[in-house]
This record gives C-alpha cells, sequence and structure tokens, in this order.
DNA sequence: CCTCGTTGTGTCTTCGTATTCATATCGAAT
DNA sequence: ATTCGATATGAATACGAAGACACAACGAGG
C-alpha cells in the first residue's frame, strides 16, 4: 500500500542576505502590518508579538542589511509618533511576496 | 532600482501527520543513514549527531505516526545488537524523497 | 557464564529565542 | 509648558530544543 496522500508537504522559505536570514513569514507580516498601521507598536499588538521582539527584529535586518528598512517617528500628543516602511523595506516585502507566490504555484504543480 | 539578484531564496520543506512534523532533510538522512549502516549509533556518529538525539527522533516520529519506523535488535557477541528501517519507515523515506525531488525539479524551473 | 557493542533512558547543561517589566525619550497638539 | 502615546533600550526571566554524560539492560557468541 501506497501513502502518496497520507503526509502533508509542507515548508517555510526565507530571504538571505550574506548567508543571514532577512525576511520569512513572519517578517513579511511584521512589514505589513507596519505598513497597514503606521505603528510598530499597533503591529506587534495586532500580530500577538510583544513590540520589543518586533522592533528587535527590524534592528536585526537593517544591520544585516546595512540599510533602514522602517522609518520611525517620535512624538506628538495625537499619535505620540509613528513608523513607516522605506521604499528599501517596502521592495523587500515586494520581493519575499514574488518569491512566495512564485514557489506556491511551483507546489500547487507538484501536487 | 530593482532588487530581484540581490537575496537569495532559502527554504525548508517537511512531511508532516496531523499537523506534527515527521519528516525533513535531517530526518531522511538519519534514516538513510539507518538503513545503510544496520545500527542506530553508527548512523549518529556518521552524521555527527549524538546517538540520544536520533533515538529520540525516531520516537517522535513514531509517536506521531503511531506505528515503529525502526525495529531495533539487542545483544549479540559480535555487534552487539542493531537496527533496520520497518517497511513503514522505509515507505516513508521513499515518500520524501519523491516530494523532494519534485520539488527541485519545479524550483529549477522557476529559477 | 562472561564479554562486548548496541539499544534504551534519566538528568543536567547549554543556548538561542521570545516575553515581560521597567524606564527614558521625544515632540506635535492643546 | 504640559500632556500623551509612541519610540527606544536595558535587564531579568521563561522556555524549548539540542547536546553531554552517565549508566542500566540486553543477548548471541565464544
Amino acid at each position: 500500500m501506497s501513502n502518496q496522500t497520507k503526509y502533508k508537504l509542507s515548508f517555510k522559505i526565507w530571504l538571505e542576505h550574506r548567508g543571514k536570514p532577512l525576511i520569512g513569514k513572519g517578517g513579511a507580516q511584521i512589514l505589513e502590518q507596519i505598513e497597514k498601521e503606521r505603528s510598530i507598536s499597533r503591529a506587534a499588538k495586532n500580530l500577538g508579538m510583544s513590540y520589543r521582539y518586533v522592533w528587535s527584529y527590524i534592528k536585526k535586518v537593517e544591520r544585516t542589511l546595512g540599510s533602514p528598512i522602517v522609518k520611525t517617528y517620535k512624538g506628538g500628543r495625537r499619535g505620540g509618533g509613528g513608523a513607516k516602511l522605506t521604499n528599501f523595506g517596502k521592495e523587500l516585502l515586494e520581493e519575499y511576496r514574488r518569491v512566495e507566490c512564485l514557489l506556491n504555484k511551483a507546489l500547487a504543480e507538484t501536487k
């Protein structure tokens, strides 16, 4: 008896730079939420992550890349500050979405 | 400026059963070595893993699957014991190799 | 019945990752 | 000038995965 259909094929993909991880599914969600919410703290809350973790993630990527992916603002009575993706950050997110989509198609055919 | 080529796409694939991981690249290497060496301890040594780790991996998979994937023997002055894959274990390994190969082909075309 | 190499298992340590907490800083709006 | 919500950051803690160590159990063959 064959078990071709018994097991589910799962996968993870991510982009690397100089051997270091840049962005995977979680990172993509973070960047997406920051773009949508214009705030690191709200992005973190929406994703059920700690602010500390999201902030650290951003810094880690920026250290690896050598360029900022998020531009932040401080202060302001209404809002208190905020954040948005840099063009660089947007490109990174788009590139991830692109390869993710390609791989999904490839997997669908593999089915 | 686009960064299509700046980042390296990396990925991991594995098979799951009821949402739990069964076998990925590492697991496949373990099963392969066990089949080749007819011994868990030699397989572990060849792979640079601890016996404990390899043994635990096997047990975890068997708990998830509800069936043994490795048959073991104890005792004997010459050999002292040994192990080999059950038919079930062989099928699992083959199934992993199959999807791995398919995915590699799909990715090569996607490139 | 003794030996030897392997299986089987508990425990402790290490280590990377993620969470929590606490606190300082900023600055536009009021 | 005061306020308020967000950014920024250190430190302590928690947690799970993996490795290191130690040792008991087994049993075919000599």
